[in-house]
DNA sequence: CATCCTATAATCGTATACGATTTTATCGCA
DNA sequence: TGCGATAAAATCGTATACGATTATAGGATG
């Protein structure tokens, strides 16, 4: 998750991550380690390594002696995702907002500047550039078993948000309710982010539930 | 944490948690792959594996190329810790009791009996029964990410409770409430197998609280 | 023609061996 | 005597190679 990646390993999980976030590995068919290895120009090792970290992580599941393989989507899986972040992430952000000190608030007001260029010009990665904007509004909260948590739990929405509502045109409105987002949380208004945040996630959680319905009943892969 | 660990990594991974939690392995003081390893009879591929998975739990940190530490014991851990199980637990086990089947309700009984009988023993690993118990409280639940997330938790809770609370003669009383969950629990009584919840993890973080301060001004070690 | 069994091939999981980085101990110097 | 630099030792991280398990394809039989 931290930008400079240590060790091998580590860089794997990242780009791994960004592959099964990404749709290049479809769910539910085993990962050819050696393959896949081979394609990343790497060893096995470090690569079985990145891939327990990302079974943990829930992205990844495993059986003996058969490998790993991507989860599927699920619906029951997004509403308790989102239902998760909905318990935790209101108090989080209040409490970072409150502690936040000025590099980190800059920091946050940075990543929203690049995530905003990055959907005017409708480039790729946006999801990821979403996420990090979130996780920064939420670690000055000092709070790191929470944040970890998060981290999680923002990696598997992804993957939903990413499928079933990026390929529309949805980003206009969430960056509409991002800036507000910011001002609120600059302002240390405990409040207005906490109820913002719940806003934020209950929305995106409509729509989302519209879409899985609507995208269960129409194409069938 | 399953009972039945498939590969040799997921051996590992409780066998090494074991023994952080046993306190066999010290914190801050760097783990000797090498040493461990040998000592364990395995190679050093699998325990790799398998503390990059403890890292994830929170037990360890890594540092670039110097290897993997205990994480130490913080009071500010611990409260966040207790938290957030209160924030996550009370409504989790009140979904469990309604949903739970006949299969799962005697797993859970059966489990109560033998932490009794380990405590009247006054035998080795009462706390890993502690939290089998608890854990199976929560399963039925149905909701795989926050029973993972739970998991943690009380995995992060029991290298506390293990330190702080057992050593004394704490036990009696935790066992007294742990009848009245599981007979709420086993009546499918949501109000009060939550309220007993809340009461019962409440009870132990001020107990924590209590001993957190008494041994910071003891003993150095 | 379907089903079961067997043999083959592929893949997973593990052990062994090697280079790169870091820590530590020793020596020299202020 | 204390501090810094250098060399040696140890350890971490990675690549390569091997055995064990499993899935699959082919053939024989009912």
């Amino acid at each position: 998750m931290s930008i400079a990646a240590r060790n091998l390993s580590e860089q794997l999980v990242d780009q791994v991550r960004a592959r099964i976030l990404n749709g290049t590995v479809a769910p539910d068919r085993p990962i050819r380690q050696d393959a896949l290895a081979a394609e990343m120009g790497v060893s096995k090792i470090p690569l079985r390594e990145a891939l327990a970290r990302l079974e943990q992580e829930g992205l990844l599941a495993s059986q003996a002696n058969r490998g790993f393989t991507v989860r599927p989507l699920t619906a029951t899986e997004a509403e308790e995702v989102y239902a998760l972040r909905l318990k935790l992430e209101p108090e989080t952000i209040a409490i970072a907002a409150r502690l936040a000190g000025t590099a980190e608030q800059q920091a946050a007001s940075d990543l929203l500047d690049q995530l905003d260029s990055l959907t005017d010009s409708g480039g790729e990665g946006v999801g990821a550039f979403n996420r990090a904007f979130h996780l920064a509004l939420l670690r000055p909260a000092g709070r790191p078993v929470t944040f970890t948590i998060l981290e999680r739990l923002h990696v598997l929405s992804e993957r939903y948000v990413r499928k079933h509502l990026e390929p529309l045109g949805r980003n206009e409105r969430a960056n509409e309710e991002h800036r507000d987002m910011l001002q609120a949380w600059l302002a240390r208004d405990e409040r207005k982010i906490a109820a913002l945040t719940v806003v934020h996630i209950g929305k995106t959680l409509d729509d989302l539930r519209l879409q899985l319905q609507t995208d269960s009943k129409g194409p069938p892969g």
